[in-house]
DNA sequence: CCGGACACGTGAGGC
DNA sequence: TGCCTCACGTGTCCG
């Protein structure tokens, strides 16, 4: 009468701590020996007895590997609602689920922001900024248009562009100069929004004034592109 | 003989397609009633056979709902090196650790750069930057030092400093002036740097110059902090 | 032939 | 009380 596990019994507890529990090697072997002949099989003898336990060994530590993963699938996963089996996969599901939702946007942002220098400007990455240079080089009158355009990618405090000027130096070179309010992450915003362009930046200065953020780029452009 | 699903003979398919051969509403009840009996239930009236029919059926939705459940968390989990149950639970762990990372490193990354505008120099938001200028105010012979702090929380192309010059102007006014190598975000990342060490910046000023790009920055300081 | 993986029915406990 | 969840043993298939 060792202390096995008594089986068809109580000792049901919940699953979690029934983990606990299952802890120590669980040498409920006799168990089915005691239930051989229950069912009549073809040969009664040793053998069979001990292959039938070799399954049911086997098979409870499938089990209970698989109940052990669950835990630790559990446990990497915040916000679980129901201890179930359903519930803890359906929770991972709608994280993981969550988990990329964010990882798209955060990408989409990066993308937007850190990029556009990976090709040149072969005009299939982008997704606002490059629609607004080239724009530059035809119509001086739509300087209006650009307040209205998002400049910097991100959600937070857009930045509102004061004035645009934009003049054509001579010699390839394009002198384009504006103004803005400062507010948090202005400069860093203009610094993405111009260098996400991809374009040949002769030399660039930004500076802060009395509240104002003014920034002067020289960009050398070919005139047939 | 409807075409119910047989029991206990063949038709044991690998599990994947058996779920999509058990999308129609598995109906096989008579099945157990035929198999009523078997086992010489204490009273075997149809009242009883009905209640253990609705919990063998009861029991095979909750499977059949807990596999549906494994194989959605599946589809939503790449890079599956098996089938099997335990394994795709494995890979879920894995994929969220993973994704756990991820946004450790990005939030951290996002808090560094864009943060410190909260609140002023409390010290205890930042992790490197913020440690950074306090000491310039000490000594100046720790120049080299900075040259392998990882100015630039992003790990593609840190910024490495070519030169820094520290010194005090009088009036509570420090002067900044730093150059480096110019490469892809860098003055980007020269801008996040210094916006996110919420400083009180008097004027600013980032050009670029054959491959170089140089920053200087006034800066004012209250001496007693 | 055997170990691994699965579905199944069944008994038991919890709410 | 009934419904739900679980672990268990068993039969079967596959590599």
């Amino acid at each position: 009468m060792e202390p096995i596990e008594n089986i068809g019994e109580e000792y049901q507890n919940y699953w979690e701590t029934k983990m606990f529990l299952q802890n120590e090697e669980l040498d409920s072997w006799a168990i089915d020996e005691a239930f051989s002949g229950y069912y009549d099989s073809s040969s009664p003898d040793g053998a069979a007895s001990s292959a039938a336990s070799k399954n049911i060994v086997s098979e409870r530590n499938r089990r209970k590997k698989l109940n052990e993963r669950l835990f630790a699938l559990r446990a990497v996963v915040p916000n679980i609602s129901k201890m179930d089996k359903a519930s803890i996969i359906k929770d991972a599901i709608g994280y993981i689920q969550e988990l990329h939702d964010q990882e798209k946007k955060i990408q989409a942002e990066l993308l937007e922001l850190e990029s556009g220098k990976s090709k040149k400007n072969h005009g299939g990455f982008g997704v606002h900024y490059h629609q607004e240079l080239p724009v530059l080089l035809r119509s001086k009158k739509k300087k209006i248009d650009y307040q209205f355009c998002d400049f910097g990618g991100s959600k937070i405090s857009p930045i509102e562009l004061l004035e645009l000027r934009v003049a054509y130096m001579g010699e390839n070179t394009l002198l384009v100069s504006l103004t803005c309010n400062k507010r948090t992450d202005t400069m860093v915003k203009l610094c993405e929004v111009f260098e996400s362009l991809g374009l040949k930046i002769i030399t660039a200065n930004i500076t802060t004034i009395s509240g104002r953020v003014l920034k002067t780029v020289f960009i050398e452009v070919s005139l047939f592109n």
